[in-house]
DNA sequence: ATTGCTTCCTGAGCGC
DNA sequence: TGCGCTCAGGAAGCAA
């Protein structure tokens, strides 16, 4: 569920809340949540919190990574009473100042990953450029599609590609393109591709400006809810603003909204 | 190398 | 009220 803007939001609300904290304990209430990929050791205390693509990197003084990542609906919640849980909880930090970092799934496909400090870099590999980063302009874009007949919104939910968007920023950005998302990749042009990765950043830094986007499940750290649903244009939507209405198709098994007269 | 299909899992919403 | 069906914001793994 959460793209770059919610997770970006909740990397916001750790670095408020348990950034220098102690690790004292992690708790596993459902098997396979935790990945130790070292013997177990003491982790240390927080001492940086950041993101790639939708991936959230804690890194602990004594060298060990903490790779989360939330997937459709994985939450994490920030509580300073212990005895607090509830029923999709998987996974606890406890902090040795007695609060806690309570990891929420109701689908259960979200992970923690524990690994050694240099191993971070190997879980990260695949990933493609960050979107908000200078590195994304339309000379990178022109070179990953010249040789991609699959359509824009599909390589664009790549995360090789592109690392963090989405099925609902994808949606967005194409709209405010006004490109169709069934569209090849190979078959835009440069004019298109500069559309593309001005709209990826202005939709996303506006998103986390608006604290993200809650359609169900994703909530802050302090469990408040994003803001940007306000400003979808396409996403779940049954009309355009011109008066047309939404299509909504599939491609690569997931949702796909979009105005056939706008975008093309 | 690229593309698309299936799968992991739970819960909400719909029609009947 | 309850049943069964479809759908959901992600991405790895696999086959063609």
């Amino acid at each position: 569920m959460p793209e770059l803007p919610e997770v970006q939001t909740i990397i916001n609300g750790l670095n408020q809340k348990i950034l220098r904290k102690e690790i004292q304990e992690i708790i596993e209430f459902r098997p396979g949540t935790i990945i130790w990929q070292i013997p177990f050791t003491s982790l240390g205390k927080v001492v940086s919190i950041s993101r790639r693509g939708k991936y959230i990197l804690l890194q602990t003084s004594n060298k060990i990574n903490l790779i989360i990542h939330l997937r459709m609906t994985g939450k994490l919640v920030f509580e300073t009473d212990l005895s607090k849980s509830s029923t999709h909880s998987r996974a606890e930090i406890i902090f040795r100042d007695k609060t806690k970092l309570i990891f929420n799934d109701i689908r259960t496909f979200g992970k923690i990953q524990i690994m050694k400090k240099d191993e971070e870099i190997a879980a990260f590999q695949n990933l493609g450029v960050e979107p908000l980063s200078e590195e994304f302009d339309a000379k990178y874009l022109r070179n990953e599609l010249k040789n991609k007949k699959a359509p824009i919104k599909n390589i664009l939910l790549d995360q090789r590609v592109l690392a963090g968007l989405g099925n609902i920023y994808v949606a967005e950005i194409l709209f405010r393109c006004k490109i169709d998302p069934r569209k090849q990749g190979n078959e835009l042009d440069l004019k298109q591709l500069k559309l593309i990765v001005l709209h990826t950043k202005t939709v996303l830094e506006e998103a986390i400006k608006h604290n993200g986007t809650t359609i169900s499940d994703y909530r802050s750290v302090e469990d408040k809810s994003g803001e940007f649903q306000n400003f979808l244009k396409v996403y779940g939507k049954k009309t355009c603003e011109c008066g047309a209405e939404i299509s909504k198709i599939k491609q690569a098994g997931r949702s796909t909204y979009f105005c056939a007269v706008c975008q093309n």
